[in-house]
DNA sequence: TCACTTGATTTAAGTTCAAAAATCAAATAT
DNA sequence: ATATTTGATTTTTGAACTTAAATCAAGTGA
């Protein structure tokens, strides 16, 4: 009568699961849901990173030639709750190598120094533009066009920088 | 002796806990809970996105006035299966604004089409070129120096292209 | 003897359950 | 009268439990 029986390999396989690894229940809120679930089946957007010095006489991306797994999100954005992106608009920064409609990454969370490109408001509009820092120690926000003067933040002007540009990305 | 009783509002307030909202248990491979703890914890890097042509004289990232919200993953990688990066070395591309230290975002599941950027392997070596097509239908690599012969693929010799870039990465 | 069916076993996956946390109100102490 | 303690209530939260899936081996029939 008896069919099977207590024995090593019998059963269900482990590591049969979709994931093929064991699993563990954790408590997600709803509205995370489909999206941790289009997280995982893409592994974290953990993609390989090749340099374009390595050798590279095997073509298919797929083999252990790899230099490491990224994910653009943990790599871009050190500070999540202090940063933000901002669609570039106009030609002004061309010369830095920000174009229309790149986007930038930006950071709250950095100090403004000199010679960082800078996201402030100016007369109630966003604007690019890179700081300096004068030998008074006035912090001026440099034009793309020479013939304009510097624009200077104090208290009596209403212009506030926004944040540190960390990167552009930019659409071939 | 009864100390409470039924009544409206008693309780454990509904939406206190941790993520302000219901959840639910969800199986997850045990190789990811850390990652996906980081990826809820950081509200799946739905980071607000601004544009500069936006009037914005509310120096707070954090109200209203927001575009919309983008995940730089979701964003910037349409084919994650297919998709890889690649860390710039050299100079040979700055026409195209690509700079040494850039990271290129791959996609192997677009078409190498004329005139598209590509990331080739020539001589056991990742390089990034220009594709052009001749007119009798050729596939050439074009080098950034003129001086240099445009490179032939065909059968004979060992190029493969790997992908198409999608976009560049360049940190200011 | 060989192919197919049936029962046992083991893991996967999702639901349910029970303990913990947080709040309100009555009871008690100051 | 005011502050503190205690019990009741409701939701959260992590773990236990149950059902389903997949595999092996013995039994069954051709």
């Amino acid at each position: 009568m008896g069919h099977g029986g207590a024995r090593k390999g019998a059963g269900r396989p482990k590591g049969g699961g979709q994931y093929g690894e064991p699993t563990q229940p954790v408590r997600l809120p709803h509205s995370m849901i489909p999206s941790v679930l289009d997280y995982l089946a893409n592994k974290g957007y953990q993609l390989p990173l090749f340099s374009s010095k390595v050798p590279a006489g095997f073509p298919s991306p797929a083999d252990d030639h790899i230099e490491q797994h990224l994910d653009l999100n943990q790599h871009l954005i050190k500070h999540p709750a202090a940063t933000f992106f901002v669609r570039v608009t106009g030609h002004s920064m061309v010369d830095a190598g920000i174009h229309e409609n790149d986007i930038l990454i930006i950071d709250r969370s950095l100090p403004a120094l000199h010679g960082k490109i800078v996201v402030a408001a100016v007369d109630g509009q966003l604007t690019v533009k890179r700081l300096h820092q004068s030998a008074q120690g006035k912090l001026l926000l440099m034009p793309a066009n020479p013939t304009f003067q510097p624009i200077e933040i104090n208290d009596e002007n209403d212009i506030h920088i926004w944040g540190v540009v960390t990167n552009v990305i930019h659409a071939v």
